[in-house]
DNA sequence: TCGTTTTAGTGAAACGGTTTACCAAACCGG
DNA sequence: CCGGTTTGGTAAACCGTTTCACTAAAACGA
């Protein structure tokens, strides 16, 4: 179980551990042929492979960098997280994801646990209330990059959804559609701004369609039954914009308990596309935003910070698109 | 930017690092009150903490542990990867994440990463083809597990679903219900053991049962298109057997476009439950693995093989239930 | 009061690498 | 053949911890 050292190969090929050291890193011009080939076959023989630990200890890089979700069973934050870690793989680096499940608790304790592992950089979707440790770690110049999610006066960029459109485009189509009563499905709000941002827009889009506001917003723990209530009573509008993926599923639960037909008695728009939505009965109707494109901008940004270029700050908008299914009814008087 | 050490505490202090140290790990018969209390102050006004990787390289262990998986994608893959995160976070320790693709180069390379990265331990759902490294893993003295798979004549131990059983009660559910014309539906077999066991089992249970195997083995780029040929020459059988969740949605996606009805015209039961089974259109019947159970048992055998117990071998069975819902057809003269 | 133990603390080596500064020998041009 | 340059290589410091061996002073027992 011993593990086998740079001094163990040095000793190996009789040379100093400095030359193995040039030899690892690729310095040939200090060494002759001869001696290459010898640590060369050294290596292989002890089948060495160095410390990284070491390494990073010393050089001050881990290659590593830390990714912190707020929610990790949100379709969006998979997508991301695969497209960062494609980028820092394709660049060496390797990547550590933690789920903050939207506690700011869990998100500090990570964020110190990141800190000590010397990762040599973060991107985060920020829960909302770590707003003096992101500013401390931007005044360090830490390299951060937020994405969905910003903090208000945080030095931070962020690359985002253009939430506000995204709401924009769902209430189109519906409103194309002939739909004057829309409501909008969401957790709750909160100090969460993606979610805020969606909802502003939703507020504001039925003051200037004329259109009563509905808007339901509750806990995903007891949306079901909250749904299910709404149902009961009648009092469920005729079209709903869905905040999100988490957000839909329960709706969908809720309807197939009580049996009620989409789109004909609701129509259904959501926000973030899922491979399922393609294939439900029927599809659903989404707005989906470019997971890749932001992750992959995110990380880009990161890795530019880590090379040295100042922390910009500021926020990058993404624009959504529309992918039309079966879950909006068409009225016929259109 | 520059990081506060051990030594900028010490001097704080007035005290030796290795006070400061002893402090930090609590040895505190090494010091007065006023000194504890000095070293707490100062700790605090530089907002101190350790550098992990020091710490590591000192210590040999790195409080880190890795999780390879094949797929990532598979909904039994995450709740795995969740419940050994919960444990481990429980143990003070951290885990790393990694996904192959079902692919053994990914699968060596991120192994020798791990390696590098000196983590303590290993979870891996193994590819078919890395039986050499395992071994010398196994030989080292490594710790060790695997999970849903394991490798014929490497002597470690590996957990996973009874997969015989499953597919048993799968069949039998089927036949129960008056069902004569049983396909299964699966990945190319290959050498991935879990799926060759649930095929294997189908095989011989068509053989006890005196039914004609159906089985239709196609990747799952292709999938649909096989599938939606097999529809279209009426060679579908008239209820499937799937072998995992991804089959599922090819196979669903394909009923879409097809405008098959479940479960009049095709009964559907699928290994490993998913949450859209429950409240897609029908619902999905579906064989469970209990993966959390599994998960768990897989991580606290190798965190008795971190604390020194000798690599047990073997492998442990978990069993399967089933979670009836509407996509298995009742015939009538039952 | 003196020897012994305990308390409170320190210095230095070690972990496994990288890097800087330095040097001897070989080479080279004139 | 001499002085300078290049080639090939090394020793030692350093990264930030832990820990072992050691000790001065205080406390204690007789």
């Amino acid at each position: 179980m011993k593990n086998v050292t740079i001094n163990d190969v040095a000793h190996e090929a009789n040379v100093s551990k400095s030359t193995v050291s040039h030899y690892l890193n690729g310095h040939f011009t200090k060494m002759g042929p001869d001696t290459r080939e010898r640590i060369a076959r050294a290596v292989r023989k002890l089948d060495y492979s160095p410390n990284h630990i070491a390494k990073s200890l010393k050089n001050k890089r881990t290659m590593t960098i830390g990714v912190i979700v707020a929610n990790i069973l949100h379709n969006f934050s998979t997508r991301v997280i695969r497209s960062i870690e494609d980028f820092a793989h394709g660049h060496g680096y390797h990547v550590i994801v933690c789920n903050t499940d939207n506690s700011s608790d869990k998100e500090a304790d990570y964020i110190r646990m990141l800190m000590a592992k010397q990762v040599d950089g973060l991107v985060v979707i920020p829960t909302a209330k770590n707003e003096a440790l992101f500013m401390e770690l931007a005044e360090k110049g830490y390299p951060v990059v937020f994405v969905d999610r910003y903090i208000e006066n945080v030095p931070i960029q962020s690359h985002m959804l253009d939430n506000r459109v995204s709401v924009m485009m769902a209430f189109d189509h519906l409103s194309e559609r002939g739909h004057r009563e829309i409501g909008f499905l969401t957790e709750p709000v909160e100090a969460i701004v993606a979610r805020q941002e969606r909802y502003d827009a939703y507020l504001e889009l039925c003051g200037s369609y004329g259109i009563r506001p509905i808007s339901i917003q509750v806990e995903k723990e007891g949306m079901v039954s909250s749904l299910d209530q709404s149902a009961a009573q009648g009092s469920l509008p005729e079209s709903l914009i869905v905040a999100n993926d988490l957000a839909l599923f329960e709706l969908l639960k809720m309807a197939k308990q009580r049996n009620i037909l989409i789109p004909e008695e609701l129509s259904i728009i959501s926000i973030d596309d899922i491979e399922f939505a393609d294939f439900f009965n029927p599809g659903i109707t989404v707005i989906a935003q470019p997971a890749v494109e932001i992750g992959t901008a995110a990380v880009s940004a990161l890795f530019e910070m880590m090379n040295g270029s100042k922390n910009a700050s500021g926020i990058e908008r993404f624009q959504p698109y529309l992918i039309e299914r079966e879950s909006v009814k068409q009225y016929e008087d259109q």
